[in-house]
Formats: C-alpha cells, sequence, structure tokens
DNA sequence: CTCCCGATAT
DNA sequence: ATATCAGGAG
C-alpha cells in the first residue's frame, strides 16, 4: 500500500512534470455544455464530439430548448458521434429532468448527475470534476488501460478501478491524475502500439519489457 | 452480456 | 475490406 502511493506519487510528479496543466479537451464554456459534450463523447473521440457542440451549442444554449425538441432533429446534428439515436434520446430526456428536477441547473454531485439519462459514472465525474472542482478520478478506457499496465489497479471494472487509485492518490490531486492518465493513455500509452520509447515512464512501467516501440 | 453506430487506423 | 476506437442502458 505505502509503495504502491509511492509508486503513484512517482508516476503523478513524472506525467504532471511533461503536462503541468493537464486540461479536458472537451470544448465547453459551462456546466451544461459540459455535460452535453461528456454525454456526447460516450464511445467518441472528444475531437469529434468538438466539431459537433461547436455549432450544435449555437443552436441549444439551454437545456430548455433540447427538451422540446424531436429525437430525430437532434439525432440528425450529433449522428457523426456515433449512437446517434440513444445519445438523443438520452439528452432530451436529460434536459427534460434538468428543466423539471434542477431548474434547469447542472446537478453537483456525481449521485444526482449519475440519476440523469445518458450519464453514467465516467460522465458524472468528468463533469463534477471540471465543471464544479470537485474531486474525482473519472475512469474512461484510457485511464482503465494505462492504470493497469502499470499495475496500480488490476481491477476488472472502472468502478473498482477508480477505488482503488482513490486508495492511492492524494483527494486534491484526484482530478488532475485522473486528466494526466487520459492524455497519457490518449497519447502516448494509446492501445494499440504503446509508445514505449517516448514514454517518461519507461524505466518504471512494470509493462515495459513486452513492448518494443 | 448485448445492443447501440460513425469515424479512422491498419 | 475489416478491425478497433470509445460508455451507458436494459
Amino acid at each position: 500500500m505505502v509503495e504502491k502511493k509511492q509508486f503513484a506519487g512517482q508516476v503523478f510528479e513524472r506525467l504532471l512534470a511533461k503536462t503541468p496543466e493537464p486540461k479536458i479537451e472537451l470544448q465547453y464554456s459551462n456546466p451544461f455544455q459540459l455535460l452535453v459534450a461528456t454525454i456526447l463523447a460516450a464511445q467518441c473521440t472528444d475531437l469529434r464530439v468538438n466539431m459537433v457542440t461547436k455549432t450544435f451549442f449555437k443552436e441549444y444554449p439551454t437545456p430548455a430548448k433540447i427538451a422540446r425538441e424531436s429525437q430525430m432533429v437532434i439525432a440528425e446534428k450529433i449522428k457523426s458521434t456515433g449512437f446517434y439515436r440513444n445519445k438523443a434520446n438520452s439528452l432530451i430526456a436529460c434536459c427534460q429532468r434538468l428543466m423539471a428536477d434542477y431548474q434547469g441547473e447542472v446537478p453537483r454531485t456525481v449521485g444526482e448527475l449519475e440519476k440523469l439519462p445518458g450519464v453514467g459514472r465516467k460522465t458524472a465525474s468528468v463533469v463534477v470534476s471540471n465543471a464544479y472542482g470537485v474531486p474525482a478520478i473519472s475512469v474512461d478506457t484510457h485511464v482503465k488501460r494505462v492504470a493497469d499496465r502499470l499495475n496500480l489497479s488490476k481491477a476488472k471494472t472502472p468502478e473498482a478501478t477508480e477505488e482503488e487509485l482513490k486508495a492511492v492518490v492524494a483527494e486534491e490531486n484526484w482530478t488532475v491524475f485522473s486528466q494526466l492518465l487520459v492524455l497519457h493513455g490518449r497519447y502516448v500509452c494509446v492501445a494499440r502500439n504503446p509508445k514505449c520509447k517516448q514514454c517518461t515512464l519507461l524505466d518504471i512501467c512494470p509493462s515495459n519489457e513486452k513492448v518494443t516501440s
């Protein structure tokens, strides 16, 4: 446990040295936009979401309008993010709930957010940490993979990984740590051919010997 | 555990 | 042409 905390701290320091200000790549200018962008980001790259939201947010600046829109109309506009029917339904239902139960505001806790349609634990954590400054570790596919390769977690589920990471990282660093792992996973410790040669963690990574590139 | 889907890397 | 990417709901 103690060694694991030290190891996590070492990972944190090294990644932070490379990226002093790790920030989320989704573009948004308020909690509502971040919520919408993150719902659209399910199984989709942030880059593509940004292409869609750039115009989508001009047309739908608040939950009020989405809540009254038809599924087909929304679906058409978010099509390129994939799973567009599901996401359109989620978005509309989510905005209806925002209007009905939260005066159009985005709730400030993971618990409340998770109750919203289309919002799972990963999305809720992203919103709460980035929009409201609540410490959170959101375990997406990148965090899961990187934590796994670093043996920081051998958990099977994202929920379990989240708990293991929270146990070895100081709470005030949760959000930054989480974002560092996302960026590291997205650009260096990628799924297919991890770029180990240019990895700042190469010498301390338990998975380094198996890789060549 | 299966379904939902377009975009991009190979 | 096909494998892989990237979360949530039922």
